[in-house]
DNA sequence: ACCTGAACACCGTTCAAGT
DNA sequence: ACCTGAACACCGTTCAAGT
């Protein structure tokens, strides 16, 4: 009575339930319910869980790594995938610990790291830098994402001001009230704003003849 | 025969734990023969699991926010900070994962935040972007670390070579040759140039009043 | 006050046996 | 070939009872 079950049904079902359920919910019994079939069945498509959460993680980074507008600086080529890699974290619960959980990347991880390292080799970085640069990056916004998605499942009143004091900040420091401040700001205005300032460092980085229509300077340190 | 269990034991018990067995491996049971006590005495110091990780992981970042030599430029007391970090992570197995995987910041964690933020807000950033930067390159250091983590405890051969495969690059193609030549580079020196390219983004997203003795220059962009 | 012993409600994974 | 049913060796957590 039930169709076939085929390797990216799983998958699917696997993120349907990381949404409902979180990754600590995600478990193989509830999978193989919500598939309608034994948990043990799962086995014959995948050798182990850790193995589905690689997929699922490669999954998730589908579209990512997808062509650039070719009219775009390169620096906001990388920015574009920068932004693109964050909302695909975002669009599942628990999305970016999932991957950063994972170990082996699958195919479309390597797809996105290949556009990101092609963008910054055409602008003029050796190839190793440019993979460097691509993983510092990628590391960034994995880290931020961790972040804004734990945030989001913390209890609402969450008193800052008791961390505040036992970081030796009493309510009043202009410093205790930023971080109020900041708490109360979009995070994704956060996470742009964050990965912008990452990038104008990586433009600095660049080699000199790195030509940028829209940057006429070619200033760069050490 | 066994001395009274003090919560510091079972913190010092669980990292050593840690290094032994790896995250997975860290259970409450295998805690408590560590300790040499039944499993359900954690709890007189922990309510859950959770709790006892978010102190480890505290316990962890204890140094990190130590005084900073105060005549260094304020970029480079952030660099020096995000170094103190990534020791820290690195100097239990998982450490960075296990960090990653825990939502309230406890008592070292806040003071390290704050030591940065305090050098930003010096640096002349409002208090609010100065934790944002804060938390920036906080995110950045962590994430970085994962993964070198995670690379550390991968199948030594790893044949990079399908996985470019999977992405359309082959073996004769410079960008391929690139992440071979960094895949064999010391991951602490990667570490280090990604934290400086971040780094030179925050000095460029910098006050125009911002006084630093080694930067003459003001230029910034946006 | 602190800990034991034993239970409860789960896990991931394996594998003979069915269809 | 694909799946079931049932088991194995674990988990985190709770709680009466001991000392």
């Amino acid at each position: 009575m039930r169709m076939l079950l085929r390797r990216a049904n799983v998958v699917t079902g696997a993120l349907d339930l990381l949404d409902a359920e979180g990754l600590g919910g995600l478990t193989m019994r509830k999978l193989g319910v919500a598939l309608d079939v034994q948990a043990g069945a799962l086995y014959r498509h995948f050798p182990n869980k850790e193995a589905l959460l690689d997929a699922m993680a490669d999954q998730l980074l589908e579209g990512v790594g997808a062509p650039l507008p070719s009219d775009l600086p390169w620096a906001d080529q990388l920015e574009l995938l920068g932004e693109r890699m964050h909302t695909a974290l975002l669009s599942r619960r628990d999305g970016a610990r999932m991957v950063s959980g994972t170990f082996a990347p699958g195919r479309h991880t390597m797809i996105a790291s290949r556009r990101a390292a092609q963008v910054l080799a055409e602008a003029g970085f050796p190839p190793n830098r440019a993979w460097e640069i691509t993983f510092a990056v990628f590391y960034f916004v994995l880290g931020h994402t961790i972040e804004e998605q734990a945030q989001s499942r913390m209890p609402a009143g969450d008193d800052w001001t008791a961390r505040l004091e036992a970081a030796g900040l009493d309510t009043h420091d202009p410093l205790a009230m930023g971080l109020k401040t900041l708490a109360a700001a979009d995070p994704g205005r956060r996470f742009s704003y964050g990965l912008r300032v990452f990038l104008s460092g990586v433009r600095q980085h660049a080699p000199a003849d790195a030509a940028d229509p829209h940057e006429a300077e070619t200033t760069r340190d050490s």
